[in-house]
Formats: C-alpha cells, sequence, structure tokens
RNA sequence: CGGGGUGUAGCGUAGCCCGGUAUCGCGCUUGGUUUGGGACCAAGAGGUCGCAGGUUCGAAUCCUGCCACCCCGACCA
C-alpha cells in the first residue's frame, strides 16, 4: 500500500474511493453491491443520527419501526409509485433451503415457494400507509408525526461507497394531516432541518429547491430538496422531502372524519436522508492529505501526541496532559491521548490527518520546560504553539472556528464555481471548462429538460425556492422563462 | 444488459509472450536501537497462482469453459 493517496486534482473519483477505504470508513462486502461501514466511518453516522434525530423529536416526531418485507402486492396500488422502483427491487420467492440431493450443498426448495412474493423494502410508503389506515379514524388522530430509522435496498446497476450502494441506511419520515396547508408547511418544515442540519453539522452549504415534474419521487405532488456541491463541481442531492398530496392516502384507502362530520383522504409527507451524506461529508471538504471533518461530527475532536524517549519522559507528558484531557472531556470535547509508543511520532500525524480528526495537540520535552504546547488545524494545517495553563479555553474557541471556516470555505467555493449563463454556447462550454452550477433559464418543459440531458448530461437540480421573478428565455428554447434553475452534473 | 480490463500471501505487485512449484514492496511476528512529520537493523511466519477441465514428463505460464470483481455506458438517493 502507498503511503499517499491519489491526487485530488488528478482523478477525483479514484481519490475518494481510495479515501473512504483508507480513512477506514467503509469497504467493499462480498456482496456485490454493498458496503460494509467500519467502526470509524459508523461513528460519524452515528453523530448525524443523533443530531438529527434531536431535530426530528424537537419538532414532534417520534419514532417507529416498520417491517422489511413488503407485499408485493401493496407496491402496485399507487401507479407512479411502483413505476418509479420496479426496476430495482429484491424480490423474496422462498423461504427455504435444503440440502442439494446432488452433494452441491444447500439449494432453494422448491417446494417452499411463497403464495405472494415480498419486496424487500426500497422504501416504506406502501406498508406505511397501509399500516395508517387503521392508526387513522378521526381528525383527533392527525397529525400523525412518525419517523423511522432502516435499511432499504434499490438494486443498483452501478454503486459506489456511500454514494449509491444496493444496501443503504437511511431514515424515512412518514406523516399524515388534516388539511393540505400542514401537509405542505411540514414537507418545508422537514426540509429547512435538513438544511439546517447540513450547514450547521457537516458544514456543508445547501440549496433548498424543489425538484421538477421529471425529477419528482414516485408516488409525490411536489419534491423539495437540498443540494450541495462536491468538490470537482458536481451536484449531489443531499436530502429530499415530499409533499404526498392525498395519493397514498387514496391508494390505501386512509380517511379521517373531520370536524364537521364529514369522511375525507389524509394528506400525507415523506422525508429521508441516508447514508449517503457521508459521500457528501467526504467529497465537501476532504483534501490530498485525507479526511477534513467537521469538529460537530467528528468522532475524535481533538488528539494529543506525545512526543517522548522512555517511560519516564511519557509519564512527565502524561502528567500535564491527563489534566487538560479530563477537562476537554468535561466540556463534551472527545479527545483521545494517543500515548502508545508502537509509532512514531510522525505515523500518528499522518494517520490523525487521514482520519479528518479536526485539532492535534503535540507536546515533547521541549515543550514541557518552556510550559507550551503544539497545536495543529487540520482545516488550514497551520501549527501553532500555544501557552499550556490556557490550552482548554484555547480549544474550545479554535473548534467552533474549524467549523466556521470549513463551512465557509465550502461557501466560497461553491460561490466560484456558480455561473449565471444566459446563452447556449456558454452553458456547454463552462460544463466543460469549469463544472459547477449553473444559474439559466428553462421554458418549464419536460421536453427541454430531458434534451439538454441527453446533449450535456446536465440536469435541472432544483428550482431553488429563493429564485427571484426575472424575464428571460430558455437557455436551450429561446422561449419565455420567468425565473432561473439550477443545472448541474450530478452524482 | 452492451464495451473494455483484472484475478498470484492481509494489501499492492513481478513472472505469463518464450512451460521447470513463485519476485519485490507494504503490513504482520520476535529481538535490539529509535521517537519534534509516515524510523532503522537483524531474524522469521505467511501462497492448493479465481474455479473446473484439457494438452504435457511437468502448467501461474498454453487451450476450453465457468465464476468474481473493477472501469466506461444505459438506470438511480
Amino acid at each position: 500500500m502507498s503511503k499517499a493517496l491519489p491526487k485530488k486534482s488528478e482523478n477525483y473519483s479514484e481519490w475518494y474511493n481510495e479515501l473512504v477505504k483508507r480513512a477506514d470508513l467503509a469497504e467493499n462486502s462480498a456482496v456485490r453491491g454493498c458496503m460494509v461501514i467500519k467502526p470509524y466511518g459508523y461513528s460519524i453516522w452515528e453523530k448525524m443520527q443523533r443530531a438529527l434525530d434531536d431535530m426530528f423529536k424537537e419538532t414532534g416526531h417520534q419514532n417507529a419501526y416498520f417491517p422489511l418485507f413488503i407485499p408485493k402486492s401493496y407496491l402496485s396500488k399507487e401507479a407512479s409509485h411502483v413505476e418509479g422502483f420496479a426496476k430495482e427491487c429484491a424480490v423474496v420467492t422462498h423461504y427455504r433451503l435444503k440440502n442439494d440431493p446432488n452433494g452441491g450443498g444447500v439449494i432453494v426448495d422448491p417446494e417452499a415457494k411463497l403464495e405472494e412474493e415480498l419486496i424487500v423494502r426500497p422504501t416504506s410508503e406502501t406498508v406505511i400507509w397501509s399500516t395508517y389506515k387503521n392508526w387513522i379514524q378521526s381528525y383527533r388522530d392527525l397529525p400523525l408525526l412518525i419517523n423511522q430509522w432502516a435499511n432499504v435496498v434499490r438494486w443498483e446497476m452501478r454503486t459506489r461507497l456511500f454514494l449509491r450502494t444496493a444496501e443503504f441506511l437511511w431514515q424515512e419520515g412518514h406523516t399524515a394531516h388534516a388539511t393540505k396547508e400542514e401537509a405542505v408547511a411540514e414537507t418545508e418544515q422537514m426540509l429547512e432541518i435538513y438544511a439546517t442540519f447540513a450547514e450547521e453539522f457537516m458544514a456543508v452549504p445547501v440549496i433548498r429547491g424543489r425538484k421538477t415534474p421529471n425529477e419528482r419521487f414516485a408516488g409525490a405532488e411536489d419534491t423539495y430538496c437540498i443540494e450541495a456541491m462536491m468538490q470537482d463541481g458536481k451536484a449531489l442531492q443531499a436530502g429530499t422531502s415530499h409533499f404526498l398530496g392525498q395519493n397514498f392516502a387514496k391508494a390505501f384507502d386512509v380517511k379521517f372524519l373531520n370536524k364537521e362530520n364529514k369522511q375525507d383522504f389524509v394528506w400525507g409527507t415523506s422525508w429521508g436522508v441516508s447514508t449517503r451524506l457521508m459521500g457528501a461529508l467526504v467529497m465537501a471538504h476532504s483534501d490530498d492529505e485525507g479526511l477534513v471533518l467537521p469538529p460537530k461530527l467528528a468522532p475524535i475532536q481533538v488528539v494529543i501526541v506525545p512526543i517522548f524517549k522512555g517511560d519516564e519522559q511519557l509519564a512527565q507528558i502524561s502528567e500535564k496532559v491527563n489534566p487538560i484531557v479530563k477537562e476537554l472531556k468535561k466540556r463534551g470535547i472527545s479527545v483521545k491521548f494517543d500515548n502508545s509508543d508502537k509509532q512514531s511520532p510522525g505515523f500518528k500525524f499522518a494517520e490523525y490527518e487521514l482520519k479528518g480528526v479536526p485539532v492535534r495537540l503535540a507536546i515533547g520535552a521541549r515543550d514541557l520546560a518552556n510550559g507550551t504546547i503544539e497545536v495543529a488545524r487540520r482545516d488550514t494545517k497551520q501549527k501553532a504553539t500555544y501557552q499550556i495553563d490556557s490550552i482548554v479555553e484555547s480549544i474550545v474557541n479554535l473548534l467552533d472556528e474549524i467549523q466556521e471556516n470549513i463551512y465557509n470555505k465550502a461557501l466560497q467555493f461553491r460561490t466560484d464555481n456558480t455561473a449565471k449563463i444566459d446563452n447556449w454556447d456558454d452553458f456547454v462550454k463552462i460544463l466543460d471548462e469549469k463544472p459547477g452550477f449553473i444559474s439559466a433559464h428553462w421554458d418549464g418543459t419536460s421536453e427541454t429538460e430531458e434534451k439538454i440531458k441527453e446533449l450535456t448530461k446536465a440536469t435541472i437540480r432544483c428550482i431553488p425556492l429563493d429564485a427571484v421573478d426575472e424575464e428571460g428565455v430558455c437557455i436551450y428554447s429561446g422561449k419565455p422563462s420567468s425565473r432561473r434553475v439550477i443545472f448541474a452534473r450530478a452524482y
């Protein structure tokens, strides 16, 4: 194994793949298209879960769990839903194995065929709405605000660690409301939660927007999304929130009696983010030395590396370091004192940089004599000497500063790589020369959207929620348009 | 499912054209010296060369079939 990562600037996708493996986030599994999330990677996911889960609870949602298997017939109850997912479903057909009479190990027992085949959930709308039918009778039962943390399976042709795997982890919220307005408000609220999470925790700026009908979730009336820019200028959909209208209520006959004693279908929403966020986190900030993690999601926020010769020196250093560790922990900061003598300090420096630890402290005999400690920050790679007496306070502030700096850097990058384009030639040219977001006019038709995709591989990522009314003409067709949309090549 | 490629120790590889039981690096084990940016020396352990068949005195190498994985397309969070 070579020591250096592939260069981000030379081969972005190889850089990403290698980084994910070398930083111990995940690896390919024995099962095609599926990944093993390793402890270090999983602990980042756990931090994401915690932060999101808190925000869901804060807004009145409760967690529940619905089955992995969905009867095949359920999926077909909502026409566009089945159409959207049918091509990528894993299907369970049998429930038993037996010994191969010809001696080739075990085989599927042909006698054990299921009456009705089961689909491994690609998403849970159908099984959940079939359940909601029993839970909802009256407006008093509404709103119903449920979330579940689960795994789902979508049989993808081509997979990449975190970005697209056949099985992935996610949360899916499914809510039911008495009125359309309330459901729309829920959809928007959850989008805002996702955006807040992305920006404040992941330090990834996102564009809040709506999908075009083409890109909409199968079965939704309206799909809201947050779109992030990766360091290669490509867009990554980081979260979606769907207004389902009464589509699933009608498909599964979920009615309630309103205050006027009249039957009505309930209004639904669903929303989700997945382990794909891990991919976004890696691709948004990291560099040729490894991960750059925002302090709020870093499993280890501060690592302390002692530089010593012999047990006696280590003991002297430990005496200084232990109170610092204790104090940092008291402040809720996760800190690791790596006093192992198995690796050299240089090795440790490189290793913790690879793993994206935001702050590294190094302390040796020289520092002991001077009452100092060396502080290195991962985001800027700057090193500085601090007074050891006030080090805890300094670190607390530094972590905040790093969190903010990483965000600002990503925001600056996005700004630098977003262009307003008003004619077709420039549009095509910039996609090849300086990939990024393109803000341009679009005539609103699917035909034009498809055509642009076919010609340039760029898709409409979203119609930004904050788009201003502005008369213009479509970049492709020349027809009138009243606002700009965001185009980009996407993951 | 089309097009291309690769399977040799935990990882990365040489050898294959031109048959003679396998090279090197990293990692691992033990001992010693080291430690302010991926330490060094010495001694070790580790392989049915993807699988099955064929040719041959002899196959990692040649032939046939199969399998797996990767990359590029179509599909997608």
